[in-house]
DNA sequence: TTGTAAGCGTTATCAC
DNA sequence: GTGATAACGCTTACAA
């Protein structure tokens, strides 16, 4: 690996004038940069992104925490974060912090080690404290654990409203509601939402809780079993959609002749299974690149207008609705 | 951020000696000691790692190179990676390389300026060369690009000759093959184990080239609805069995009375979907780990016994099958 | 316009 | 046992 001294050398140069051409500051002659150009060509020299970081206090990495990786709508996101910030010359960190305790020790340890340039939180933590310590730039998705932290959250209020205005529309009278865990904030707003369009409707319905990734396969039957008289189905995620859809043509129903189903997220899988599901789109890219914005803004001190921004979600409407 | 120097000023010992104790390393006073964790406790001091990487020309970082985020397979295997080398006391760089080269490019340079310690190729790349020579110890997943660089790779052969095996075993005369594209090696071995048992069976068969990941379902149905008589698909991947199961439900078809269907991969949805599918299960997580296994060897330049490793496979037999 | 030299926070090699 | 000090590869005053 070549060094600036190299290039210096190579160049008939000292290394300051080598630094100002790689970092266009300064002055240097036109004649003496393209010596150095060319020696740089010659010895295919890079710079030691390490010494600078270490000069600068700066690292360019950007460390994302999720909560896992292998759901659609995390992974996706993650994958739109990571297109952004290397574009904008950041590198990613992925830290993975499945509420192992001994992990998220480690890195938040790491964050200062490596002088993290920012923060992107999408795992909901319970240390929110220290990770304020930090003094890192910071931005969160899905959640607001703090005032300070500026957020960028789904309408899921919204998304409540949406579901239910469109069952409401198209003739349901009895209603399921598969939710999510309800201590989680996203999931009261949808639930707020959707009660309150049902409500004002005099629509009768009521609420399951679930996990929403690995929902509870027979619960969902046997919720579905014992109201065979309901007429919609709304599911906070489209794995419970389809597992209700699932259920459903089992006891014999159609989808959505006789019931409707409604999900949330707008997976893949919700146009890989047949019939197609109607569910609450959330802007990923949307999300994702805010994030990255808001945080890019953080970095280079610039004022933000808005710290907690909500993004719109809509209906996206496919087959197992009328 | 409190530095060694702050440390050992506060200690009243030199840099030197601060260093011996976090490093453990050289002979230090057990009195001295006790002061000096005193001090890097009062001052909440943690080693800068930027400083020691630039020092040792190691960063203790380790870049993963895949081809997109939203992939199940790809997800389960990143997270597993992460979370060894983790343990391990290395961190996790994301690359997604879709194919980009302004991106591929970056990456390039990146590995370099941060003396990267290790890099796990998943993701396919045509510019092998390159990384060669890099020379940064190095191993590949689901592809051998090299002889020098040692490869994890599923036992696609065996998975082919597994999956055809439960076909004739359990009667079937008229076979269709989903493959992804024949130009990928594992999709030619697969194909070869899946040949080789049917035609020793003198069973028909025939193959259709698709898109692993996105398979066009116009296609899967034409293909279906083409060949009513076949009573058995065996599929490259279980979105494309998703697909061809609800083309034959479509088609009137039962699954599996009338037609038997064999996916790749045993993804999240092959347990979600029903019939649950019946599936050649690629054990991520053994090739997570043995890729980081050999990196580490690689990189504490350790014997590595056997270059290129080949993982069993195994049949995973739900309902999708008699 | 260019070069010298100090400094970023470590580790390692010497002396003492 | 411990402490100076050079070195890692870079940037940036400050001189020249």
């Amino acid at each position: 690996m070549a060094t600036i001294k190299d290039v210096a050398k190579k160049a008939h140069v000292s290394v300051a004038t080598v630094s100002r051409v790689i970092n266009q500051k300064g002055y240097v002659n036109e004649e003496t940069k393209n010596m150095v150009l060319d020696a740089i060509q010659e010895l295919n020299y890079v710079p030691n992104e390490l010494a600078r970081s270490l000069f600068q206090k700066k690292s360019s990495i950007i460390a994302v925490l999720v909560p896992h990786l292998t759901n659609y709508y995390f992974a996706d996101i993650l994958q739109i974060i990571e297109d952004e910030i290397i574009e904008k010359d950041y590198r990613l960190m992925v830290c993975n912090i499945h509420s192992i305790k001994e992990k998220e020790d480690k890195y938040l340890k790491i964050f200062d080690q490596y002088n993290v340039d920012g923060l992107i939180l999408i795992a909901n933590t319970h240390r929110i404290e220290e990770y304020k310590k930090l003094d890192i730039p910071m931005v969160e998705i899905d959640h607001k654990l703090s005032e300070d932290i500026p957020s960028i959250i789904s309408n899921n209020y919204q998304g409540g409203v949406l579901a239910a205005q469109k069952l409401v529309d198209t003739g349901c009278k009895k209603i399921i509601h598969f939710r999510g865990p309800s201590d989680l904030v996203t999931v009261t707003e949808r639930s707020d939402g959707f009660q309150k369009v049902l409500q004002e409707n005099n629509i009768f319905n009521f609420s399951y809780d679930l996990d929403f990734l690995n929902p509870d396969q027979k619960d969902i039957e046997n919720v579905i079993l014992s109201n065979l008289d309901s007429d919609g189905v709304f599911c906070d995620s489209d794995i419970m959609a389809v597992h209700a859809i699932q259920a459903l043509k089992e006891a014999g129903k159609r989808v959505p002749e006789d019931v409707q189903v409604i999900g949330f997220d707008d997976i893949e899988l919700s146009t890989i299974f047949r019939p197609n599901i109607t569910t609450i789109n959330q802007s990923r890219s949307k999300i994702a690149k805010i994030a990255v914005e808001t945080l890019m803004k953080l970095i280079n001190k610039e004022e933000i207008e808005q710290a907690h921004k909500m993004i719109d979600v809509h209906l996206v409407e496919r087959e197992t609705t009328k």
